[in-house]
DNA sequence: GCTTGGCACTCTGTCAACGCGAGTGCCAGC
DNA sequence: GCTGGCACTCGCGTTGACAGAGTGCCAAGC
């Protein structure tokens, strides 16, 4: 076990490089750090470290910067969640107070992670299949043509158009309309399709074969949209990446363009708590000297979508944490009011 | 004016410094294309190049690069539109034709521009104000609480929450509903407005208020949503910049994340026919640097909204323009289809 | 008058040599 | 277990030399 001053040591190397992003060497560390002993004591420690695999040197006679194994130790035991100053909160505030509907929420969610990290964020809309549904709207466009709307809880709103097998009158749809509500109003997407499976069996015969159309679409709709969307910003931020930007943006960006590899990045954040992957720790090869952070929010205790922020490893991980986390919780309540 | 040689010079220049990326000379010049001139001669062209604006030295000494200029009247005068390979065509089809709705449709059309030009590509909604209305549905999902639900002729859909000033019944709202559809489906959402000034007037007095404020939501959301969407793609490809990327791609990148500016970007692009803005051209700073090609396309004869991509000033025009034309033509297929 | 070959000049990019500075590892002493 | 000292290593920036590419200009030729 690493002593307590090898564990000051680490902590003083990865605060020193996220500020300057130059390997730091033993005496730069005890003049900036009170540690209370001499380079030479401190080299030591360091070269413990290394054997440890928390921290390496780019070459002979540099400094020495940490690991992904180093980071990882610090935001384990070593930082905290730094708590956001005042003038941020408010800005939190002031920025997502003015929102209008959910993809404004989502927008504005968005950017000012972005700003507020001063690295790429990413916020997923809030996912269906955890969402209840507010209203179920049948429409008719023509004779044999319908419109399904679907709205839920968190204010996301769904429509498709439906073709009918044969015309369907004005009275059955309202039919229809008011049995659909009665049923799955206030209940979980989830459990929709048990609730409506019997459905169409309670209509006369001519209607029956509409019904199912109508009713396949809305589990189809369910099932296709539990694909969640997301929205992505801040890549600007990209070009704070460091000396190595230009090697390093390509993958990343190619990464950050392909919904698929970020929903699962989200994906494997832990659902409750706040998850922090680090460099190789991340499955996808193009974001292994980036890390993510990422935390559910929702409307109530349980999350309905993930939010996080993607960044160079060399991150300041107590400040974007507290950011993060800061961010989701007033989502969450942003929501829970709407 | 500059003699045909001039001009075959001009072009052999644009051309192998897209080609190469590097400062081009007379010497390479002559050997690469069959001028039937030497060298010096060449140099004598250049230079009158050179004085009259369309090439410039990077410093003393080294070959010749096009200016803004220079690409201009390469764009106006020397090049065509490359039409696209059929295997380019065939993709393009395949590519398009799985979309299931107009996001799928606006989405995969900035994959495949992003694809085929190798650069960003952006791609404008159909624009709800040259759009027409399809239909409009109310439906009460409370007491006092009504959404509004709009469909375009193109398949956008735009709902909106509203909340009364008072209760409103079924029957008030079937009758709003049913008048409010006779009155602006099939038209214009530009005409709207005045198709619908008189309608609080015919409805009692208790529920004239509510009548009013649908009729300025639904005006509202017009409105608002003129400010058009648009989707993007592609901004891996900004590592394609050239040598002097990690400089340029920052303020692009920026520009790129500003929505408004995006929409200028397309705004200042001709309504008909292609449109081709070279550097400094673009009114935006940060695009100084990039050649934006845009083209309107729509359903029918008329655009419904733009698309385009941006890139850098040195880039493939034939085959970019080739490309983006190509592209806009199938899409407006696809949706007059739908 | 346009074209051409020749020539001197200029500038860049590269490479090797070199010295500086930062940092390390090790060791002996406290 | 800590400390100071010391020799060693290595990256980085500077310098100077040099080759290569390209230019501008001029005088001669068609």
């Amino acid at each position: 076990m690493l002593s307590e001053r090898r564990l000051e040591v680490l902590r003083a190397i990865v605060q020193d490089y996220v500020g300057t992003e130059e390997p730091v060497g033993s005496k730069a560390l005890t003049e900036r750090h009170k540690l209370g002993v001499s380079p030479a004591t401190v080299r030591n420690d360091m070269a413990v470290l290394e054997d440890e695999g928390f921290i390496a040197q780019p070459h002979t006679s540099a400094g020495r910067i940490p690991t992904d194994k180093g980071y990882r130790l610090f935001v384990d035991k070593l930082a905290g969640v730094k708590p956001l100053s005042s003038p941020e909160r408010r800005a939190i505030h002031n920025f997502l107070d003015g929102a209008v509907d959910l993809d404004d929420v989502v927008g504005r969610t968005v950017r000012l992670l972005a700003q507020l990290t001063r690295q790429v964020a990413i916020v997923q809309y809030p996912s269906l299949t955890r969402s209840t549904v507010r209203h179920v709207e049948l429409l008719s466009l023509a004779a044999a043509r319908l419109m399904l709307v679907l709205i839920t809880d968190t204010g996301r709103v769904e429509q498709r158009m439906i073709d009918c097998p044969a015309p369907f009158g004005e009275t059955s749809l309202a039919d229809l309309r008011a049995r659909l509500n009665s049923r799955v109003v206030g209940r979980r997407f989830a459990d929709v399709p048990q609730l409506v499976q019997d459905l169409p069996e309670s209509f006369e015969s001519e209607d029956r074969g509409t019904v199912s159309t109508v009713l396949s679409t809305l589990l189809e709709t369910l099932v296709e949209e539990t694909e969640e969307r997301l929205m992505i910003g801040g890549t600007s931020n990209l070009t704070r990446f460091g000396h190595d930007f230009p090697v390093m943006i390509r993958p990343v960006l190619e990464a950050l363009e392909e919904q698929v590899v970020l929903l699962k990045l989200l994906g494997e954040a832990k659902d409750s708590g706040m998850t922090v992957r680090i460099g190789h720790e991340n499955a996808h090869e193009g974001l292994n000297s980036t890390s993510v952070v990422a935390v559910g929010y929702g409307s109530g205790d349980e999350a309905v979508a993930k939010l996080g922020v993607v960044g160079p490893t060399r991150m300041d991980y107590p400040g974007t944490m507290g950011a993060v986390r800061a961010v989701a919780r007033y989502v969450g309540q942003i929501l829970a009011e709407s």
